[in-house]
DNA sequence: TTTGAAACCTACCTATTAGTAAGTATGTTT
DNA sequence: AAACATACTTACTAATAGGTAGGTTTCAAA
């Protein structure tokens, strides 16, 4: 793997997380790695291509953390946890998640990028969603309802609390989270 | 008023919700309207100014909307379908609302349109607080915790849901929405 | 009948965008 | 030593972006 092409990546994300896809520019990341236009395009022919590339690496690493949960044997509550400590760390550096910021841009997005968003998503809701189901059966957690629909509003909240919090001045994201989790305890 | 201003901003705000801020253009106005490009500059001589009208409109909307229910005498409960009843039309026109649309593309808003946005959001979240600690005095509404923390929490379901709704493909809005509202209920 | 404002259009400008073709330096293999 | 691939740069293109100066039509008021 290159060096190059991860920083692109992890400097594309950034921006994206930042700024939101349409604005920001290849220009945006070739000065920032002190290159040229046409370098970013030898490991990106394509903006499309880029997006695509960032939406996998994230589902690779999202999928390497589950891996790494279930291995070190977290518990349903510990395993939530953890997905919420990374969406507490985004808004600590003022970004959003991949998914709240390419979901409102879905419509400009390339077909194949959709198609990874998508992936990722629903990749993302059913572990939310076996998650909660199997911690509701082992008395970790208590909710009311069906288990995909809490899962879909549990994300719902940590995408759209993230958008929320650099709008809202007086926000306090963190006890937001906790509040959200202390909701699920039994 | 102008019936072309109107309509400029109209348009406007129908782009934003469904490309986003940053995606159209003012070719996109003008050729829907059938004009130059230049014709749109008459009325709105920067995007930014654009942008600032389609929220300061957005406000205007909201306030008469509340003015409404409250002079037609509604009930909390009844204030409160009203308004998810907004959301779920824009999600049957495949629209976003301006908070989610907006919110994403913050940092790229000029000045006056953040503190328009902020204005919106805050006038929202004040109505939704007050509604829902004014419903819980009358055993209208049930819920836990603080009243802001609990309003922050439903908008933050109905927007973040709009957008999940576009990338998960398997999504019952209007369903989802009234299991919010079900999860109210005393 | 002239004046003047409202509502545009013509014609332009500069900056930026994604993207490409061709070249070059630096190694690495054969 | 020759051939080749990697990792870029130089120099360009076509399209689009937001924006502007000045002209034209239309219609109403003085």
């Amino acid at each position: 793997m290159s060096l190059t092409r991860e920083k692109i990546i992890e400097l594309g994300e950034s921006f994206i997380l930042t700024k939101g896809y349409n604005a920001f520019s290849y220009q945006d990341i070739s000065r920032e790695l002190g290159m040229k236009n046409a370098a970013i395009h030898y490991y990106f022919p394509s903006k499309a291509n880029l997006g695509t590339s960032i939406v996998r690496t994230n589902i690779q690493r999202f999928e390497e953390m589950v891996e790494n949960m279930e291995t070190r044997g977290f518990s349903e509550w510990q395993q939530l946890e953890s997905f919420v400590k990374v969406y507490i760390k985004s808004n600590r550096e003022g970004k959003l998640c991949l998914l709240g910021s390419l979901g409102p841009d879905f419509a400009t997005l390339h077909e194949n990028t959709q198609k990874e968003l998508k992936k990722m998503t629903d990749i993302i809701l059913n572990w939310l969603t076996g998650l909660l189901s199997a911690g509701r059966n082992n008395t970790v957690f208590s909710f009311h309802g069906d288990a995909h629909h809490y899962a879909v509003r549990f994300l719902s909240d940590l995408v759209a609390s993230l958008q929320l919090s650099r709008v809202v001045s007086s926000m306090d994201y963190k006890a937001y989270c906790n509040t959200l989790l202390e909701g699920l305890k039994p």
